[in-house]
DNA sequence: GACTTTCGTTCCGTTTTCCGGAACATTATT
DNA sequence: AATAATGTTCCGGAAAACGGAACGAAAGTC
């Protein structure tokens, strides 16, 4: 059994400072941090200053005791809200949804799983819920073909390596046809879902292309099939295309590291 | 302004390319965190794997990506759920509400504020609602009371800094009345409140110490004003010392520490 | 299926930082 | 005022982090 001071790596001492400041929030004092990790007051010092000056924990009444730091908080934010993604699309979403009186929303890629970020529903009795935080079906959504469709091998192969469950009698889950269908989205640029989640549900997505030309969004519409599928599609399709291609330069990590490149000279 | 990869301590760059993997999770490889920061490929890759033995990220699609870990997370839990403590305690709080058919509630001492950390309300129809999180009145609530007669100077000093608001006529604010009140806790070892935060309602509570005699937690029992200035105000007195102290023993660093020792041989 | 490119990993000498004992400064306690 | 405890700075020896170069392992290409 490892003792429990010994580092496992060059943060470890570091965290294990930081959970003992989270479990007791603003009450630890130097003393206690170093007699509970077995420190010499000195290291236990520089550890705590250290955890202060890289915003992780910071000084509770007057210097004399410890909580957690804003950036901290800020991180668990950013996965939970989506940060700045969320603030960016946002606004694009409404327009969508109010032009179109349909469901629009955001999917992200996470690992090899798609979930869903941002979801705004129209304001009319008959419309569609999509839950944000919620995982779409790989085979079945219309937004994670779009996205998985621009994946490597590698993550396809994660993402089909569950169960892949039937959910309509339109459901197909066999991997040779979903290799046909990912193809055909790569081909016409978009994605569709025609009653392969709920019987009646059509939905659309286009992926958002980064400046490197890699997929980690895609935008989607969803609604009853009638009102999805009709002569209204190819306009919806542009619609979208077009927002699609704005959050695509927004959202571009290329662009991101631009601004930053900018910001330090 | 200052350059982006400037560390400014040691944590610093760990802290940049976790911030990144939490914006972009499970999404970004080696080089697109090496690129984005400006690092040497072979710098991310450490710090990258140094944030994976310490547990704040994770490998994601077979070592090509990065996401956050399981240690972060709970880190961040630790905090919101109180974790091991809301744990421990429960079971003792749901004792003391069945037993007396009134609200009791476990208090903690976060920096100079006194926050609830859990709240158990009986089944019956007059009831007072203690919600968990949020902060008590130091200058009225029985648990603040019981928990900042324990503190130091300088907690006391911060905690009666601010604003004391007269929520009701039975509110008293003044330093030197607060003082008094202070001691009469420590010298009787329990606190109340009769009707000073609502008119009606009264509470009363007893601090939890640690082995080393220290406050962080304080039980309290809320109810209808004479369901609880009555004549078995002694024996629920008594009822929460007795698992006050069963609590302490627990919840002490002290024993957590020792525990710690134990596994470490 | 062989080739090329890109990505992730290991190696290792140099450099930088960390480490923690001792002394110092600063605040509570008697 | 004296004493004890706590937080902070100093600094030489020790131990890492650092990043260029070279090496394996995939993905994409023909």
């Amino acid at each position: 059994m490892a003792k429990f001071d010994e580092a496992v790596g060059p943060l470890d001492r570091y965290m294990q400072v930081l959970e003992l400041v989270a479990t007791f929030p603003g009450v630890l004092t130097l003393a206690d941090v170093s007699s509970l990790l077995d420190l010499p007051k000195t290291s236990a010092h520089r550890l705590l200053k250290g955890l202060v000056r890289a915003g992780l924990a910071k000084d509770s009444v007057g210097g004399r005791a410890y909580q957690l730091g804003d950036r901290l908080l800020r991180l668990l934010h950013a996965t939970a809200d989506d940060g700045w993604i969320a603030a960016l699309a946002r606004a694009h979403l409404q327009e969508l949804t109010d032009a179109t009186s349909e469901t629009c929303y955001l999917t992200r890629l996470i690992g090899a799983r798609v979930v869903v970020a941002i979801s705004i529903s129209p304001d009319v009795r008959w419309r569609s819920y999509v839950q944000p935080g919620i995982e779409m079906p790989v085979h079945a959504a219309a937004t994670a073909k779009a996205i998985i469709a621009y994946q490597s091998k590698a993550v396809l192969a994660e993402a089909t390596s569950g169960d892949l469950p039937l959910l309509t009698a339109n459901t197909r889950n066999d991997r040779k046809w979903i290799e046909q269908e990912l193809a055909t989205v790569r081909s016409r640029g978009h994605a569709t879902c025609i009653g392969e989640i709920d019987e009646g549900l059509a939905a659309i997505a286009v992926p958002i292309f980064l400046s490197d030309r890699r997929v980690f969004y895609a935008l989607g519409m969803t609604g009853p099939l009638q009102r999805i599928m009709n002569e209204q599609l190819p306009d919806r399709l542009t619609a979208l295309r077009n927002v699609a291609d704005v959050l695509g330069k927004s959202l571009s990590i290329g662009e991101k590291l631009k601004s930053k490149d900018v910001a330090a000279k």
